[in-house]
DNA sequence: CTGAAAGCGCTTACAG
DNA sequence: CTGAAAGCGCTTACAG
C-alpha cells in the first residue's frame, strides 16, 4: 500500500541507508547514485513517514502551541504569525487550548511527556505559568508570548508597553489634550503598570501630571470601559481625552461618551491599545496603539525554532515596538 | 532518561505485552496484575511515546486542520469548536494554512503522505477543493466546513443559508419593511444564492416581490457594502431596509447610510449575516443572522472522529440552523 | 491470563 | 562512497 523507504531502496537497487542519506543530504553519496535515487523517490511519490522519522530521530519536527482561548480578538494574528513561521521551517504545529481547567491542562502535559512536539510557544498562560516553568526546567524548550508583562525565567516576547503608553501621551498632547482619563487594565498586570508609567511620565514631563482621580482600574472589557466612563461622568469629573488600555475598553468608552451626549473627538478624544480588527470599523474609527501581534507570533516561533535547531543563542527576550494608528476618534475628519 | 514501556515492564515484573494491554484496556488481564502495573505507571509518570504508538498502530490519533486564513473574523470560533472536540476525544490537532499559494499547498500534501494525521477538517478551501477531493479519493477521511455552499463528494457541514435568508425576511417584514435593499455576496457562491432565494421567497409570498434593481452583488467586504449603498442612494433609489449577506458588508452599509444622513433603524433598518464578534459593538449594534460557527467546528470534528474511530456511519452532510439576533440596527431602543 | 518475537518505517553508528 | 544491522518505543498476532 504505502510506499516505504524499503520500496525506494529495492527499486533503486541500493540500500535503505543510501536512500536515507540522499533524503537527509548528509554523508557523501555518489552524484549519479543520488540522482537516480532522487528520480525513484519522485516517481514513486515517496514521502518519509513522519512518525517513523520522529521515532528514529527522537524528535518530531513539530512545535506545540498552547493558547488560553482562540476567540480573543487578536489571537488570530498571533496564530497566523506562528503558523507561517513554523510551516516555513518545515515544522508542524500542534495546537492546544487550556480553557477547560485542570482537565485540559492534564491532557496537555501528558502530550508533553508523549513527546508529541519538540518545543512550545505559549500565549498568556492564565494559571499555567508555574506549570510551564516546570516543563521548561525539565528540558522542554518554551517561548512565551505575554501581553501581561510577566517576566518568567524563560524567553518571552512582548510589546514595548511603556513606549506605547508614552506614544499615546505624545499623540494626545500634540492635540492639546491636557486632562486625560486613563481607563487602565488590571493593575496586577505588568503591562498595565508599564503603559501607565509611560503615559504618566510624558504628561508629567510636559507639565501636566495625571490627576489621580482620573486614573481608574478596569478589566479590559467593553462593559468595564463603558462603566468607568459613566462613573466618572456621574461624579462630575471633566476630561478632554480617554486613554483606554485596550481597544475593547475604548469601544465601551466610545459608547458611553456618545450616550452622555459628548462628541468624539471634539469634546473627548479617545485612544485605545491593541489595534484589533474592529478598531477600524467603529464610529468614529478608533485611534489606537498598535501591537504587532503577528510579528510577535513570528518572533516567538523563530526564537523557538532557533533553540530547536541549535542555531543562535536564543536565551534572551524581546519587546517589539508599538506604533500609534491615528483614526477619527482623536483627529476628527 | 525517558521512561519507556520497557522500564515499566521491568519494574512491574511483567512483559511489555502486559503493560501494553493494561494501557489499552484490551485483552484479559488479571485484576491484581492490572492494578499493580497501573500503580507502577503512575509512580514512574509513564506516558507512551505518541510517535512510537503511531508507528506501531499505523495511526497517529491526530487530526489535521486546513484553513485559508486564521485572521478572518469568525475563524476563531470555528477553530475553538474543532479543538475542543478533538482534545475531548484525546486526539491532537495539527494546524495548516494555505495562504501562501502553491508552496504551502505542496507542503501540506506532503504532510498527508507523511501520515502526520489520520483525517482532515478543511475550511472553505479557496482553490484547493480539487486537491482535497483527490486526497479524499486516495483514502484520507475529510470533512469540509463550507460557508460557500459548495457540495463536494465528501461530508461537509454548512449553515442553513436558505432558512437564514428567510428568517431575515420575516424579521424585516414584522417591522413593516416592504422595500429592502439586498447587498448580496458574490453570486457564484451557493450560499449567496441560497440566502437570496430564502429571502426573496418570503417577500414574494408576502406579496412584496423583491425589486430587481434593489438586489446588488457585492464582495463580502466592508468597503463593498458601503459602496453598494452609496451607489444605490446616488441613483436615487429608495429602500427602508438593507439585508447584507455578511456582517462586514452590513457594517459598511451602516457607515454609508450614516454618511448620507439616514437614520438606522428609523429610516433604514439593517440586518447582516454571520454574527461576528464585532456585530454587537457597532453603533447601532447590528441585528444579524447568527451562524453557529463554533458548533459547525464541533460538528465537523465529531463527524471526522466518528469516521476515524469507525463508529457511526458518517457519510452524510449537515446544515446547521441559524437564528436571528435582534439588536438596535433594526429595532431601535 | 501471560509472554517471546516480529514488525511498524525510519536513522545511525560501525565496518568496509 | 556504500551496506548490514541494531535500535527508536510501541502493538499485535501467535503460542501457551
Amino acid at each position: 500500500m504505502r510506499v516505504t523507504i524499503a520500496d525506494v531502496a529495492r527499486i533503486a537497487g541500493v540500500s535503505k541507508t543510501t536512500v536515507s542519506r540522499v533524503l537527509n543530504t548528509r554523508g557523501e553519496v555518489d552524484h549519479a547514485t543520488r540522482a537516480h535515487v532522487r528520480e525513484v523517490i519522485e516517481r514513486l511519490g515517496y514521502v518519509p513517514s513522519s512518525g517513523a522519522v520522529g521515532l528514529a530521530r527522537g524528535s518530531s519536527r513539530t512545535v506545540g502551541m498552547l493558547v488560553p482561548s482562540l476567540t480573543w480578538p487578536w489571537m488570530g494574528e498571533v496564530l497566523q504569525g506562528v503558523v507561517d513561521t513554523v510551516e516555513e521551517a518545515g515544522f508542524g504545529l500542534l495546537l492546544f487550548t487550556c480553557n477547560r481547567g485542570t482537565d485540559s491542562v492534564a491532557r496537555f502535559t501528558s502530550q508533553v511527556s508523549a513527546r508529541a512536539f519538540d518545543g512550545l510557544v505559549a500565549v498568556e498562560p492564565e494559571d499555567t505559568l508555574a506549570m510551564l516553568a516546570a516543563l521548561h526546567r525539565r528540558g522542554l524548550p518554551v517561548v512565551l508570548i505575554d501581553d501581561r508583562g510577566r517576566h518568567p525565567e524563560f524567553p518571552h516576547v512582548t510589546a514595548a508597553n511603556r513606549e506605547g503608553g508614552a506614544a499615546a501621551a505624545r499623540h494626545l498632547l500634540s492635540l492639546e489634550r491636557h486632562r486625560p482619563l486613563v481607563v487602565a487594565g488590571p493593575l496586577r498586570f505588568g503591562c498595565v503598570r508599564d503603559r501607565l508609567d509611560g503615559f504618566g511620565g510624558v504628561y508629567a514631563e510636559d507639565g501636566h501630571p495625571l490627576d489621580p482621580a482620573l486614573v481608574v482600574e478596569s478589566d479590559f472589557t467593553e462593559a468595564g470601559g463603558g462603566a468607568a466612563v459613566r462613573r466618572l461622568l456621574g461624579e462630575g469629573r471633566t476630561f478632554d481625552a480617554v486613554f483606554a488600555h485596550n481597544d475593547l475598553a475604548a469601544i465601551g468608552a466610545l459608547a458611553a461618551l456618545r450616550a452622555a451626549g459628548l462628541r468624539v473627538p471634539e469634546d473627548v478624544a479617545v485612544i485605545g491599545f491593541d489595534d484589533i480588527p474592529m478598531a477600524g470599523l467603529t464610529h468614529p474609527a478608533l485611534t489606537t496603539v498598535h501591537q504587532p501581534m503577528r510579528k510577535m507570533g513570528e518572533t516567538a516561533a523563530r526564537m523557538l525554532l532557533a533553540q530547536l535547531t541549535g542555531e543562535g543563542l536564543s536565551g534572551s527576550s524581546v519587546a517589539l515596538p508599538t506604533s500609534v494608528v491615528v483614526r477619527q476618534s482623536t483627529v476628527g475628519f
